[in-house]
RNA sequence: GGGUGCUUAGCUCAGCGGUAGAGCGCUGCCCUUACAAGGCAGAUGUCGGGAGUUCAACCCUCUCAGCACCCACCA
């Protein structure tokens, strides 16, 4: 039956995928001796949806897996998913709002009850998006909840890794417990650590305030941006060698609003030239002034609770907002706010909730990193770990060598709870269960377990060996750790990346992969960065399916609240998608993404690029349906005793199917996609169809026998080899072409994608019959 | 303040110490039975500015300018 006119990627993509993960063909090999090939999939938010970030990095990762495997490789791609911590448990709390109602409402073990009912609800919706992809990966391994997902970082297996890994550093000294400065959430009531601070430039105002000497020689004008917290000052610092403010070193002020008595410090931390020289030190409320106060023994007196309203001061149960008002009022009447001028400063806000975060006085966990940090750079260092593009090393060392201790707890409930528990003292025991605690340090009294709940990063950082079966000793973790690359964003180079180096290093003293591959961050056309309220966000799903006008500008505005950006994300669709966008299918979708992976950090994503390769797959579609006619049922020399006359064009694109091998192999090794994807589509468009079938379409006129054995043999040999070759980019199609081509060229087989990967023999070049085809080119 | 990357055709990007490349777009001609999602032909760039090294620089060095990003406690 004759392939259609043109290649209609929703009448073969459905079908193969299905084909291919029945038959088990995604699967690793437990037993094999093969060399090992295994990658890690970063794993995504259980209840999110793949994005385009999503899509172009498992492309790439489904790109090396395939490409493995039809090498021979034992190749695993663990999959699994996140329970994402955060994000999760606020999703859930909206959804709550929407009934009135707050976590508290119901309680932390409903609430918990109610998150995992989201989950399993919607937990399945980024993996099935994966699928749609073509994404290869061996979704039955580690799958503990029998969804075919692969791990659930909050699974029992996933689980008793996080709490054994949490008990031993416990022991080792490595986790503390401690009160603490930390960043506070006010809204959502919890620690962050000081990666999920973001601090971008805002407008604020810089006031400057008198403080009277006590007695009453004077006064001291200081300089800040949050007068509200001058209620917690201890001191005012100077630069000792500020001559203006030698004199007063040592003499005190009286705290307006409070009364309270404070001294005047010298400390070589202020900055004479910034503001008026003078600082007021909030210890309680700012990360310099408790530092400063730790050198000077000063008391941190903490003015706010932890909802961020004032506590024991005149100003009492006042948001931090409008006790700001207040007390700038208040100091207008007493005359002594001396000015008020329009300063940018560094907002800090929870990178969550986008809350001002607020320094707050708590008790936190923490993992003492310089040990952990040390063992880190010297992986990378030694070269045990390296990253591509290598420019990335410097960032990553930059962070380990400056590292701070990293704030673990949440209080949260959705989680891992930390597994220590606390007698009628306060004191602390740390175990496995509370069975086990009980038993090793002799309590019969009773005990209260903490209600805190880990960083989700903590649990990702095991990943590499957790998701193998550890603490248990398992042949997996022999096979497949380290794994053979990370391909990961940037953006959690510190969050996961180091810390799964850290991590696995300490506990299983391998590093957890080999190589990192950073790949670029996905941009509209224009460079800009996707997002909701402009509209330039596109769904990878609807590159693949299509979707008309309409139902994009809906859902481009659905969930938008501000008429500003309504109408925004209205006329940018109306501009840029007049006629909502046409399927492209999911090969051409990654093979663009392919093609666009060079090394730099931005991918600019064209559709017109999108287009082009489409273009690209119906022309591999088209070339196939024209050898097909002319080979199918006829003699393509697969019986070799036969003879076959081989041209100087034949030899030709040999000879250059076997360079392009080469390239491709080349690209690959160096994860340059682009110039793999790029290698393939000059062969395919600008040799084999632009000149090859031409030629041949006149070398089939013979009337020589032989030579039409030869051009046949060539026709469906080469083309059987494009198709493996570029099978790893775009699956589909490959499969779909290859079930007809291969048979014609005398390979048995059930799938393209266990078939062995072509590869470059250099004897098949012929340099003689490049050179006579490049004259007869021109 | 520290660090990183970028600046090449209208757009998005490759590139290499030795005569400037791709895709898309553009111009003209072709519905020639594999493909109009196509074919053939064609136009387009003092490779950000300046200086240096070299027989030779888009590529190496220095410097200036602009853009982007990351980290950091200037109130």
């Amino acid at each position: 039956m004759p392939l259609d006119k043109s290649f209609d990627p929703r009448a073969v993509e459905g079908k193969w995928y299905a084909r291919w993960e029945s038959a088990g063909w995604f699967a690793a090999d437990p037993s094999s001796d093969r060399p090992a090939y295994c990658i890690q999939l970063p794993p995504p938010n259980v209840t999110g949806t793949l994005h385009m970030g999503h899509a172009f990095q498992q492309t790439l990762m489904d790109a090396l897996i395939r490409y493995h495997r039809m090498r021979g490789d034992n190749a695993n791609w663990v999959i699994g998913t996140d329970h994402a911590g955060i994000a999760t448990q606020i999703v859930v709390e909206r959804q709550l709002e929407q009934e009135s109602k707050t976590r508290h409402d119901l309680g932390r073990e409903k609430f918990v009850e109610r998150v995992w009912q989201w989950k399993q609800q919607s937990g399945s919706t980024i993996t099935r998006q994966m699928r749609r992809l073509g994404a290869s990966g061996n979704w039955g391994y580690a799958d503990t909840e029998g969804q075919n997902a692969g791990y659930f970082t909050m699974d029992a297996r996933m689980s008793r890794a996080v709490v054994e890994v949490f008990v031993r550093l416990y022991d080792e000294g490595l986790i503390y417990r401690g009160k603490r400065l930390v960043n506070w959430d006010p809204v959502l009531g919890t620690a962050v650590s000081d990666l999920e601070v973001d601090s971008e430039e805002e407008d604020g105002t810089l006031w400057e305030i008198r403080y009277p000497f006590e007695d009453g020689s004077g006064s001291v004008v200081v300089a800040t941006t949050r007068p509200e917290t001058m209620l917690g000052d201890v001191a005012v610092a100077v630069n000792p060698r500020d001559g203006r403010y030698a004199s007063w070193i040592g003499k005190n002020v009286n705290l307006p609003l409070t009364g309270r008595s404070i001294p005047v410090i010298a400390d070589d931390a202020v900055d004479p030239a910034f503001g008026t020289g003078c600082v007021k030190i909030t210890p309680a409320h700012d990360f310099n002034d408790w530092a400063m106060a730790q050198r000077h023994r000063l008391p941190a007196i903490e003015i706010l609770t932890l909802d961020a309203k004032i506590k024991g001061t005149s100003y009492d149960g006042l948001d931090r907002f409008e006790a700001r008002k207040k007390v700038l009022a208040d100091l207008k009447t007493q005359h002594l706010l001396v000015s008020e001028k329009p300063y940018k400063l560094r907002m800090p806000r929870s990178g969550r909730t986008g809350e001002i975060v607020e320094p707050m006085l708590t008790d936190q966990w923490f993992v003492k990193m310089d040990s952990l940090a040390k063992r880190g750079l010297e992986a990378v260092a030694s070269g045990a770990v390296r990253f591509y593009p290598e420019h990335w090393t410097s960032t990553y060392n930059q962070w380990l060598e400056h590292i701070q201790d990293w704030c673990i707890s949440r209080q949260l409930w959705w989680g891992h709870q930390i597994p220590a528990w606390y007698d009628a003292d306060g004191k602390i025991y740390v175990g496995r269960s509370e069975e086990e605690v009980r038993s090793k340090y002799g309590v019969t009294a009773s005990l209260r377990r903490d209600p805190d709940v880990l960083d989700t990063w903590f649990s990702s950082a095991l990943v590499p060996f957790s998701s193998l079966g550890w603490p248990e000793k398992t042949k997996d973790q022999e096979l497949f750790l380290p794994s053979s690359v990370l391909v990961t964003g940037f953006d959690i180079i510190f969050f996961w990346v180091a810390r799964m180096i850290m991590m696995t290093l300490h506990f299983t003293d391998k590093v957890p992969f080999h190589h990192v591959y950073i790949n670029a961050i996905v941009r509209d056309a224009e460079g800009k960065k996707m997002s909701k309220s402009k509209g330039n966000t596109l769904d990878p799903l609807d590159l693949i399916d299509g979707i008309a006008f309409n139902d994009l500008l809906e859902k481009s505005k659905s969930g938008l609240l501000k008429e500003e950006h309504r109408s925004k994300v209205d006329s940018y669709i109306r501009s840029h998608f007049p006629k909502g966008i046409p399927a492209f299918g999911a090969d051409a979708l990654r093979f663009t993404f392919a093609s666009l992976a060079s090394f730099s950090i931005t991918l600019n994503f064209d559709l017109n690029r999108c287009e082009g390769y489409r273009n690209f797959c119906n022309k591999l579609w088209n070339a196939t349906r024209f050898v097909l006619m002319n080979t199918e049922g006829k003699d393509c020399g697969t019986d070799e005793s036969k003879p076959v006359e081989l041209s100087t064009w034949d030899k030709w694109i040999i000879s250059t199917l076997q360079r392009t091998e080469a390239e491709v192999a080349t690209g690959f090794s160096e994860y340059r996609f682009d110039n793999v994807a790029g290698a393939v589509y000059r062969f395919v468009w600008d040799e084999y169809c632009d000149w090859y079938l031409e030629v041949a379409k006149e070398q089939l006129k013979s009337p020589d026998e032989n030579t039409q054995r030869g051009t046949r043999r060539t026709l469906v040999r080469v083309l059987e080899a494009i198709l493996r070759l570029a099978h790893p980019l775009i699956p589909f199609i490959t499969e779909e072409l290859w079930q007809d081509v291969a048979p014609l060229a005398g390979k048995k087989g059930e799938t393209v994608m266990l078939a062995p990967y072509p590869k470059s023999q250099p004897e098949k070049i012929d340099i003689a019959a490049e050179r006579e085809i490049a004259l007869a080119k021109e």
